[in-house]
DNA sequence: ATAAATATGACATATTAATGACATAATATG
DNA sequence: CATATTATGTCATTAATATGTCATATTTAT
């Protein structure tokens, strides 16, 4: 459930700094060295952030930057720009076309991290790696595990993700092709039946003191969780 | 068991600095004010680390730690680089020649110590510590033992690495990799399914009183010890 | 009551993990 | 040094679990 984060820049030892630090932080680094690539990659699976030089051989950070925001699939991928010192005063033209956050080089690896979680909480709740709890149902996903009142829940991978991603969004109301992108991965292609069936899986996981009630149905929408429903 | 520190540094201030901070903090430091001299030291004992000052007269850092990243016996020895602020660019060339972490000039006791841990925890983690304890099993990494109820277990070197690492970080998920990287080294390259063996061979090990159920298998994640799991 | 949407049980298939056997490597022992 | 012992990594097989789909039942809105 790492999250995969997209680097594109052509100087290799600085390509694989940023891999390796990412890795060592539990990201799940994807290499380019050139705009084009990484278009090739991001068509193929969409990154949850992109890692973005300003100086790119071919076509340009810029460019590209601006190219994904243009296209529906990848317009809310969020974007951090590496520029250099001297290109400093082109921060605003970066902001402008889009980018969520840049960063000078040289940089500490650290402060990159720092900014990618940051970005990840506003963008993909669920990637971030915090226990969640409602009511007395916790849910952890780095011990990846679920309690109800202290009990231990027996709980398939699929269903963990969906309930995670439910409840890192509580009350928000989840179209099966929302449910569809997050879980699989928007190039998976599945029947929204399965999602049904899915739901049905993580109800009965919930059923235990009736907390499969704070799933809600909403009819020709989707589901939702909410914590008003178990009373 | 204190983990051998080796030293290279030609200031001799700094030296004696850092030697005094390692001896506080529980380590064997070791000096050398030249490559060539460290590299004699080396010969004769492996350290366990080595904090390499990268300017140095003679050989420098980078060129000594390449030679030891080309001899099978001194490859795996993690190596910490210290630069001088101006020299902060050559970061990137430093991690490329198998450098595992550098720190800045001036830079704090406190965070060397730091890193060292850190690092140590990954390549030798039995170096850093105490007996460790969960219900009734006992380890003890100083004289390589493991007890449960009080009875001397028979364990092999890698199932005690393994073993240690869940122990030390309960109800932690790990994956694979994650294992691969903290028991083998990060450079190891062996098959996914050579973790499971390993860990088949823990659980017969801690088989005695029902101790291997402290191990969960987390499908698609990894594996993980909590003491919940013995009931 | 009817049509549309959702829930559910059953099932075949796919994925992932556990295990036993074995060859090789490392280490200890005489 | 030769030999015995132990440890290691890989592979093939088996076992366990998860997944997706379908057919059918149930619910819901109008």
């Amino acid at each position: 459930m790492a999250a995969n984060i997209l680097i594109v820049e052509d100087e290799d030892a600085i390509l694989e700094l940023i891999a390796l630090n990412l890795h060592q932080s539990g990201f799940n680094p994807l290499r380019a060295i050139s705009a084009e690539i990484a278009d090739s990659l991001v068509k193929n699976a969409l990154p949850d952030l992109i890692v973005l030089d300003w100086m790119l051989p071919g076509m340009d950070g810029i460019t590209f930057a601006k190219r994904l925001r243009a296209n529906s699939d990848t317009k809310n991928i969020p974007i951090i720009m590496l520029t250099a010192k001297s290109e400093e005063d082109n921060k605003i033209l970066g902001l402008n076309s889009g980018i969520d956050d840049y960063l000078t080089k040289p940089f500490s690896p650290k402060e990159l991290i720092a900014r990618i979680n940051a970005l990840l909480r506003r963008s993909a709740p669920e990637l971030t790696d915090e226990p969640v709890n409602i009511l007395n149902l916790s849910l952890d996903p780095l011990q990846h595990q679920l309690t109800i009142n202290g009990k231990l829940i027996k709980i398939g991978p699929t269903e963990f993700k969906i309930l995670h991603l439910f409840i890192k969004n509580l009350n928000k109301v989840f179209s099966r092709n929302q449910i569809m992108d997050k879980v699989w991965g928007n190039k998976s292609e599945i029947d929204d039946r399965t999602i049904d069936v899915h739901i049905k899986r993580l109800r009965a996981c919930l059923a235990t003191n009736g907390y499969d009630k704070i799933i809600r149905t909403i009819r020709g929408e989707g589901y939702s969780v909410s914590e008003k429903h178990l009373s």
